[in-house]
DNA sequence: TGTTAGTGTTTCGAAGTCGAAATATTCGAA
DNA sequence: TTCGAATATTTCGACTTCGAAACACTAACA
């Protein structure tokens, strides 16, 4: 074992703030980017996992997410290329595997035949829903340390963060 | 504008947590979750544009941040790829590449013939450190709706949230 | 209505990533 | 000390992703 067991995330919280903050940052901003940075890797390592024994990739759960979290907006593929961070010709590919798996369907636009339209099969639901099930578990165990009004205030936190976020456009 | 502007991250959160609570998950959570996750997809687009003027990728930029940020502790390739959320072959693609750059450096690890040391160059480290503090612009801006207190208070909860992460392990 | 600029999707070649197998070394037990 | 299992890295072929260019259509304006 190496001589060492690898740091525990912990530990490579506080030496990640301190070097930010060393080369520059300001340690209150560092703290909770940081903290975000650490959260998310770690969830991303577990979802790895889960969608690989449901026969997904990454990329594909997020465009299954994001069809069935769309709410009633017509998605196109290049609204699916911006919102999963992926470049417009990967999502022709993307959206031809999954197709061809049953899990999401194309149609034209009716109104303008530029576009192409997406949308989820019945069988793309139920996998969606699954996998919110499972992954359901480890997220409340990853939260199981704060009580629920904790979690209410952090989420509260979190939302007045990003409810800012429209308006920064790169600037 | 397509007869609609892109819905803002505002209402694709509200959407997704919407989403996520009639698949079966639980509110408390999937505010926090979903939240953590809109966030670093909107810091993510940012990061990219910023790394890709250092002429560098996000791939590129873990390796340089972790290499930064690790203390003491040496590093081998396998680390790398765990922390990196990445197969240890592409590490080998990624460290030539970067050490072709002068931006790291490799040793073989005087303890044990087996194994790779690998360390910043003094070129790596300014570059880490330029892109940390073009970073900082952009995440203060990001936090800009919290008060100081507020900052305080967010990185605590996050930080109990982390103080747990270890203990999970796939269960 | 005809022209031009703009938008949305796909095709294409180059580059990055993956998992499995190959290679080299260390560690523990007989 | 020697054998076998475990660990660390790299090589290999298949697949995914990228950005640029091609193509098809729409929209604005004279």
């Amino acid at each position: 074992m190496s001589a060492r067991r690898a740091s525990s995330v912990q530990q490579q919280y506080r030496d990640a703030v301190a070097a930010y903050v060393a080369a520059g940052g300001e340690e209150s901003v560092q703290r909770v980017i940081t903290a975000v940075f650490s959260l998310t890797r770690k969830l991303d390592q577990w979802y790895r996992r889960q969608l690989a024994d449901l026969g997904l990739t990454h990329g594909e759960w997020s465009v299954l997410a994001h069809l069935a979290t769309a709410g009633d907006e017509p998605v196109t593929p290049t609204r699916l290329a911006d919102v999963t961070n992926v470049a417009a010709s990967s999502m022709t590919h993307r959206l031809d595997r999954m197709a061809g798996r049953g899990l999401v369907r194309r149609s034209p636009d009716p109104a303008n035949r530029t576009r192409v339209l997406v949308e989820l099969t019945e069988q793309g639901w139920e996998l969606f829903e699954s996998a919110v099930r499972e992954a359901n578990v480890v997220e409340s165990d990853t939260l199981a340390r704060l009580t629920s009004k904790e979690r209410g205030e952090l989420a509260a936190l979190l939302e007045v963060v990003i409810s800012g976020l429209d308006e920064i456009e790169t600037a």
